[in-house]
DNA sequence: TTTGCTCATGGGCAATTACTCACCTTCAGG
DNA sequence: CCTGAAGGTGAGTAATTGCCCATGAGCAAA
């Protein structure tokens, strides 16, 4: 304490100091008088401890981790959001725990006091995840869907989630009265012209935040399933290089939109800005890997829902 | 997600705070904004972390001051490690500071790849160490408790520490099915000849390294206030010169082991060799200052875990 | 000796955090 | 159905901390 110069007598008292405020618990004033400096000094001796790193904190909970892959995914992609929840080795389902984790988002923005747009896209992910939703009022949002609501037989399409978020949600809701895919890109500039259509389009385009389930192609992918692609046709396009879906708009695996004849007939609405509002994709799985690093690679989203091991995935690959 | 009363969602949400806080260094309104709650809960939150002993601080820096301390007591007393922590001059705990700083040793003994036999001994320091350990897996070290686990009542001994050890610690462990004290030599033959407790005994007598620690004695000693041993009982054994006690042996002033009723009653193994092995004391504060000296100077132990105070306090004497 | 630079210092002040209090829900037990 | 305990909440407020700035010491070059 009589020499000050040595630097690493610096280091020392900064040592000391930061022992003292961490480990012992006392406060900066504390330290100050019992080492005989100043409190601006106890300040400063504290935070060079921490600059160089002598004070190591470590969390023990399982959760550390996950927040510890979520923010090296957020910085490796440069997302403006990424949300990690631990995976469940004992189970296979594709919702589990990501759903909860998408809802409580979903939640918060819908609790904020002043007005948002909330789009919502498609999927059984997002879907699980509205299902989770407690009953909310929210008169001054607006939540709007940015894909069609008419299967490919014509009846209302089941994962067409803006109507489970209504029967939750008391908010004003836009549906898309419209197919995924239509026949032909005319077909499309028509319906799209409509007054009905064109509003809700607008209203989208709009969105402060979006909700959107990442899709993976493949016979077994949604697109086949729900009967929107023939399996021929999805061959085709994953001979092209295609890997992933989002709301009907297919992206090849650095997450470029495809400019082919299937994009050209999807009817929704385009994915709302990624600059200037906030773009959530919502997605695990080995099988949705592929889709979902092109997803942010592509910039298709900008923020992310996750599990632990898609994360590990994100951060290899 | 939806539901918040679940106790350990709680501790879920105090985890991530406390991460976003500590590790992020977020403020605590940015925690509140992004978990959606108001500043008040986050800072309830970031507590409780702290207070669960989620978040645990290390202070990884060689005072130079201790470090001399520690080199002039360990050269003093022929011992084969010496740890001195500042001393904090406004607390009067007898465990601040020591306790994170064995237990950053026995998390490097635990580290060690080749497989070890670790003791442990008992008293609050020791326990207070244990509760800093983070979780670590190590199935190839074994750790074998030297004391009972049972209380004079009949109960479990709270401050066994190898329960508490086995909460962090994934390794095979041992515990002492025995009382601390019994009620005469013969007894202790007896139990000590139990198929089960001879095993546990053999272990330990193979321990690489032991944590002990050091207790002082007088009627607010660990012995007494635990309900070891009666007050006048106690009058008695300081009458003829003990002052301090490992494990329950009770040692004079040079350390020597007091050839008494009360040595022959206990029931815990003996202190492994302190020729070949390593058998580190912790302990500081001005009530244990005799009770240290004695048994680094009867070589009851030839490592010490201890403060700045309590050094200098070896180094004069 | 002067000049110019770096760096630690303490004062002052705004931001941040901790604590207290009154109230509100939940839940077990009468 | 009421009641009281336990535990959570937000508001308000006091305590603590972080940061900017002017100052002056130390030191090398002019």
């Amino acid at each position: 304490m009589v020499r000050k110069s040595e630097t690493s007598g610096r280091l020392d008292d900064a040592a000391r100091a930061g022992w003292l405020y961490y480990v012992a618990g006392r406060t900066q004033d504390e330290i100050a008088s019992s080492m005989g400096i100043s409190r601006q000094s106890a300040q400063r001796l504290v935070s060079l401890a921490v600059a160089e790193r002598l004070i190591k904190v470590r969390l023990d909970h399982p959760i550390a981790a996950c927040l510890e892959l979520a923010d090296a995914v957020r910085k490796k992609f440069s997302l403006k959001h990424v949300e990690v929840v631990p995976s469940d080795p004992g189970s296979s389902s594709t919702t589990v725990g990501i759903a909860e984790a998408a809802a409580a988002e979903i939640e918060r923005w819908l609790k904020r006091p002043d007005p948002i747009v909330l789009a919502v896209g498609t999927g059984r992910t997002l879907k699980a995840a509205v299902d989770q939703l407690p009953a909310i009022e929210c008169p001054n949002h607006r939540i709007v869907s940015l894909t069609g609501n008419i299967a490919p037989d014509g009846s209302a399409a089941y994962y067409n989630v803006i109507f489970s978020m209504a029967d939750a949600v008391k908010a004003r809701h836009f549906p898309m009265p419209l197919p995924v895919l239509v026949t032909s890109a005319e077909e499309r500039e028509t319906l799209h012209g409509q007054q009905l259509v064109r509003s809700t389009l607008e209203i989208s385009a709009q969105a402060d935040v979006t909700f959107v389930g990442i899709g993976e192609l493949g016979i077994d992918g949604p697109l086949c399933v729900d009967g929107f692609l023939e399996k021929d046709e999805m061959m085709e396009l994953m001979r092209n290089g295609a890997v992933g879906e989002i709301c009907g708009w297919v992206f090849d695996g650095e997450g470029k939109l495809l400019d082919n004849p299937i994009n050209e007939r999807v009817a929704s609405a385009s994915i709302p800005s990624r600059e200037s509002s906030t773009v959530i994709g919502i997605g695990k799985g080995k099988r949705k890997f592929k889709a979902i690093k092109a997803a942010v690679m592509g910039h298709q989203i900008n923020a992310l829902i996750t599990d632990e091991d898609t994360a590990e995935y994100l951060l290899k690959a």
